[in-house]
DNA sequence: AGCGTTGCCGCAACCGTTTTCCGCTGCTAG
DNA sequence: CTAGCAGCGGAAAACGGTTGCGGCAACGCT
């Protein structure tokens, strides 16, 4: 380290001999500059430790370097503690906010009217917004959506939707997990999750098509709740039924933990009498008794894929929505 | 709305008829100003919807307006996706920021060498830094702790730390788990989890005083791995030899979870032949099979105090460590 | 009436960049 | 030999607030 701490450009323009304008312009790589005096600056940049102040950057240039993130909580008001899955993605997408230069400003909400996105927006304190899930608030997205361009929106990709979504396809996803079913043998199969949310009601769609091209008889949905013991005790009851059935895929993984404990609680075998696909894989999925099979989003491909497109619209360029691809993974809950 | 958007102060100055700086002094209730005059500039600002750009501020009162949350992940090199406890006390945390007006700048750090938290510090883009977790780095932790005062810690309180922490009573959670085994006729009790890290030490110990008090054998102590196929196998060979226990308490719900799989693998039945206690109370805790008898953790006041200990010290008071008082929760991986 | 005090507010510098505008080289072409 | 042109880089004005300093009116006091 030759010399001491120099926290200014134009301190760094005296040291190199320059003006302020300089060195501004050697270090952002814009404007035209000769290609030696760039090296040297940079070169003096790097020995002193010297980095541009992001704040008086973002003053100048009218940027405030911060993206919102949002979690709209609107079926699950009672949800106290947040859901692994969301969270998984966030630290994803943190990841790559921060590689650009970026700080994440995240709030829970939970949805009371229809202004809580436009709240957070006119807040003037986000360049941009991301928003995990879709939950049952697909009419405030397209709303805010169709005005406001800089939003990226984790969920299912609906032809009518009127905001960008990056999500994997929900309705292969469904047919994996069915199509895995019936070549296990299953033939009564039901579906677990609260179809009304969009990425749910995608996956149950691939599961009844991929059952109604095998011939078998459409699945019995049931419209849990995504979490606790509302979620148990409904699937208890079901399971106590006469009409058990023999596969079950369930719309997240923690439906699926909730199954299998209900399983565990009537003493029906998983996988032998009944077999049991979670989604998601979420970082408990291969902890469970027995470990889940279960359908893997991707979820650091989606973070990526989220912040590319947020970026390109805030640029002003249009982009369309995205889906990934899900992959089965095959564990114990299932046969093979 | 009264009138167009006004976006800067000297906007505002001039509709009031005074000077910028009046303005300033009226909204940030600095300085001496009349009180007619300062509400009568609070109103207008309020009906033009005026809000101050953090910016600026932050940038000639040299503030970033930005906490740097870090989480170590030093016994946890492989792990790729985030344990759900520190995803859920970081929602919390993320809620008191944006509270107080401050972003947050998220990173996940490997630490390969001893500098990874002073590059955050001294990136100069935070104002203030909370860790989560002391992970297996205190000696970074005491260093950096005894020149950079704006830091709290989440994790085990100790005599020798040059750190300021915020943790439950580890020593009591560990005690109280004990105490309900003990109860519950439990006489051959195993502790699985690495007593390296600070918090987990201070649980066996809880667990070792009460076994003593109680004139029981001393528990033995499997260093398990935090996560994932590590830890299964290790407890499934454990479990496999003829010195079996009748009682288990884990480190964390994790590695409560692998221990339930691999009980249930091994045949032997939960409660009835072993008793199982966790720690933490994570979400996923009641959707085991069976639901896990564990250790909660307040997190939501956790981070409430952290927020509270890291303010205070960047006003430059001193703040000592808080400890919190852990809770049974009671379910089914015990008797009663 | 004269003077010191006090409370309130305006003036202007400043925080650390970016960016526009312009002038200065040195080179080429007419 | 000179006009013109590129290519660089300097000067200074922003960006939108905060804050020390000083002016000025009103007031109390002798």
């Amino acid at each position: 380290m030759a010399g001491d701490k120099v926290n200014s450009l134009v301190e760094l323009a005296r040291l190199a001999g320059v003006s302020p304008g300089t060195v501004s312009r050697a270090l952002s790589g814009t404007g035209m500059i000769a290609q030696s005096t760039r090296e040297r600056i940079k070169a003096l940049a790097l020995e002193h430790g010297f980095r541009p102040n992001p704040l008086a950057r973002n003053l100048r240039t009218k940027k405030t370097g911060a993206i919102g993130v949002v979690l709209p909580l609107g079926h699950e008001a009672t949800q106290h503690v947040s859901d692994p899955f969301f969270m998984t993605l966030l630290g994803y997408l943190a990841d790559e906010l921060t590689e650009r230069g970026y700080d994440m400003l995240l709030s829970r909400v939970i949805p009371r009217n229809d202004e809580w996105l436009a709240d957070i927006i006119d807040s003037g304190r986000v360049e941009g917004v991301l928003v995990i899930g879709q939950s049952n608030q697909v009419h405030v997205l397209d709303e805010v959506g169709a005005r406001y361009k800089p939003m990226v929106v984790w969920g299912a990709a609906m032809a009518a939707n009127a905001h960008c979504t990056v999500g994997s396809d929900n309705v292969r996803g469904g047919a994996i997990a069915a199509e895995h079913l019936v070549n296990n043998g299953c033939r009564s199969i039901s579906f677990l999750g609260d179809a009304t949310a969009p990425e749910f009601g995608q996956r149950l769609e691939g599961v009844q098509a991929t059952l109604a091209a095998a011939g078998l008889p459409a699945a019995t949905a049931l419209p849990v709740h995504l979490t606790a013991e509302v979620a148990h005790g409904v699937i208890l009851d079901y399971l106590s039924g006469q009409t058990a059935p023999d596969g079950i895929i369930a719309a997240s993984d923690i439906i699926a933990m909730s199954a299998l404990r209900a399983l565990a609680e009537t003493g029906m075998a998983v996988p032998d009498q009944v077999q049991v696909v979670g989604y998601d894989d979420i970082f408990v999925a291969e902890h469970t008794a027995p470990p889940l099979t279960t359908i893997r989003q991707n979820l650091q491909l989606g973070a990526q894929l989220m912040v590319d497109a947020l970026f390109k619209r805030m640029a002003g360029e249009v982009t369309s929505s995205k889906t990934m691809l899900p992959e089965l993974i095959i564990r114990k809950s299932t046969r093979n």
